[in-house]
RNA sequence: CGGGGUGUAGCGCAGAUGGUAGCGCGCUUGGUUCGGGACCAAGAGGUCGUGGGUUCAAAUCCCGUCACUCCGACCA
């Protein structure tokens, strides 16, 4: 391999420098790589691994939630996106055009979508003629453009993969409740299979989907203070269906717009998950999408019998469904252990002479540092398989407790600047007034997350203007 | 898009006042090692981000440009 060996010391502190940290993890532990066009990143095979998992864990939830996947092509033509006045205006500005093919200058640019919304549209308004159409429930895994002023990798990149599910429904009613449900799905994953907490809840008219009546998302709060919108779902009402001219013949025999929704989340969930469990040696992945969930390390391996016993212990992990890896390269033992550590390989097993003698190995996990255990070679399988569900339940208690001590209640502006000062989300209450969001955002660079939906008051008047406020919501800094 | 910073070997960096590129780690080969980042020896590797300009001479000075980065603005 000609490319060199990074190691923890390689990587900034991540008390001090964060965001630094936060770089270098995803450079160093091969996760990403800048791509030549500014903002665009090459997913590497340790973070597209990553990737792979977390497509599997939400593609069976939708499924299981009876969505089917599709296809809709990558290049949009321009006035679709026109036909919502809310929706142009929002993705114009950072939108890719397509205005030539050679030399030659087309009638009508394309865009290549920033999100699917308008394509889709014009497609289901052929496909549906009936209540008996209905539910609709699509969902694609695509690659969408979006030219964006700042961009970090994963965080926010020119180009990113994602899924949108896109739904229509015969009724009102069962919109907001599939809006609601796919909420929950992705709150569900977060927490179960990324042993990341989040903060579930609406969005502020000021912070929804362009076109949609209603936004809501899934708030990850990261190891400096910030909020990372994790994944989102929007209520449409029937803004696109009558855009786009979707009607069905409904049971009365009358013609009626359908009303709709879209769910989506990105590669940013990468992103959140380094940011939400990473330490001062690099990344901790959980257990449940780490590309490699053991490691084995021999020790004296040119010693009779030790490489065939981790052979052995290693065909015995992959045949439990364990991903397992061996690593037989000439580097030393405690080069190895570093290096995993740093790309967050949640269980190593250690396996020596010593070791194979006693029937056993030396276990470690990387949810907690510095810890050295026996374990037996009897049954292993089964032990190390509890032990996985142990570090992802574990995870989720250390970054739930963090997320705990980072929310702080609000009652005026004083607390919200001491919030934000000390990296905090403050929990208060809002009128609902833009005016006081544009404000709170001018003066603190804090903009409203969301808004939870236990909306037991911490309060009763506005933390901005002090009028009477029953809203109740967070408010933290953002990527 | 505004303000600051950076760009020299895979990584981290050094190269005052211009004189034709170096260090550490890594990499290759051979050998000895192996329970927390091993050691010895011999090697390979750079048109100094890029395009122009000034000069006898540019990594170094000037102008443009590209990328990365930090702080804002923008942004599911």
């Amino acid at each position: 391999m000609a490319e060199s060996r990074t190691f923890v010391k390689d990587i900034a502190d991540i008390e001090s420098d964060f965001s630094r940290w936060y770089t270098d993890v995803v450079l160093k532990t091969r996760l990403a790589d800048y791509g030549p066009v500014k903002g665009t990143m090459v997913m590497r095979p340790y973070g597209y691994a990553i990737w792979e998992h977390i497509q599997r864990g939400l593609d069976d939830r939708f499924k299981a939630t009876g969505h089917e996947n599709a296809y809709f092509p990558m290049l949009i033509p321009y006035s679709y996106l026109e036909r919502e006045a809310e929706h142009v205006e929002g993705f114009a500005p950072e939108v890719a055009l397509v205005t030539h093919i050679g030399a030659e200058e087309l009638p009508e640019k394309l865009v290549v979508r920033p999100t699917s919304e308008t394509i889709i549209c014009e497609m289901y308004a052929k496909w549906v003629q009936s209540y008996r159409d209905l539910p609709l429930l699509i969902n694609q895994w695509a690659n969408v453009v979006r030219w964006e002023k700042t961009t970090r990798p994963f965080l926010r990149t020119s180009e990113f993969l994602w899924q949108e599910g896109h739904t229509l429904h015969e009724t009102e009613a069962e919109a907001r409740e599939e809006t609601l449900r796919m909420l929950r799905v992705y709150e569900e994953f977060c927490q179960n299979v990324l042993a990341m907490p989040v903060l579930i809840g609406r969005k502020s008219d000021k912070e929804k989907f362009a076109g949609a009546q209603e936004t809501y998302s899934i708030e990850a709060i990261m190891q400096d203070g910030k909020s990372l919108q994790s994944g989102t779902t929007h209520y449409f009402g029937q803004n696109f269906a009558k855009a786009f001219d979707i009607r069905f013949q409904s049971r009365a025999g009358v013609l009626e717009h359908p009303y709709q929704t879209s769910f989506g989340a990105s590669t940013r969930l990468i992103g959140a998950l380094i940011m939400t469990h990473g330490d001062e040696r690099g990344l901790r992945l959980p257990p449940y999408v780490a590309p490699v969930q053991v490691v084995i390390i021999p020790i004296a391996a040119k010693k009779e019998g030790v490489l065939e016993n981790a052979h052995r212990l290693k065909d015995r992990l992959t045949a439990a469904g364990l991903r397992v890896k061996l690593d037989e390269s000439e580097n030393s033992p405690g080069w190895k252990f570093n290096e995993y550590e740093m790309k967050g390989v949640p269980v190593r097993l250690e396996l020596g002479p010593r070791d194979i003698e006693k029937n056993a190995a030396v276990l470690s996990r990387r949810d907690i540092a510095g810890e050295k255990n026996e374990v037996s070679l009897d049954g292993i399988e089964s032990s190390v398989k509890a032990l996985l569900d142990d570090i992802n339940a574990n995870m989720y208690q250390k970054a739930a407790e963090r997320n705990r001590a980072k929310i702080v209640t609000v009652q005026n502006m004083d607390d919200l600047k001491a919030a934000a000062d000390s990296s905090k989300f403050g929990l208060g209450m809002w009128c609902g007034e833009r005016a006081c969001e544009d404000k709170i955002k001018e003066s603190l660079q804090v903009t409203t997350r969301n808004m939870p939906f236990d909306q037991t008051p911490v309060g009763s008047t506005c933390v901005c203007c002090g009028k009477k406020a029953k809203i109740k919501i967070y408010f933290a800094k953002s990527y």
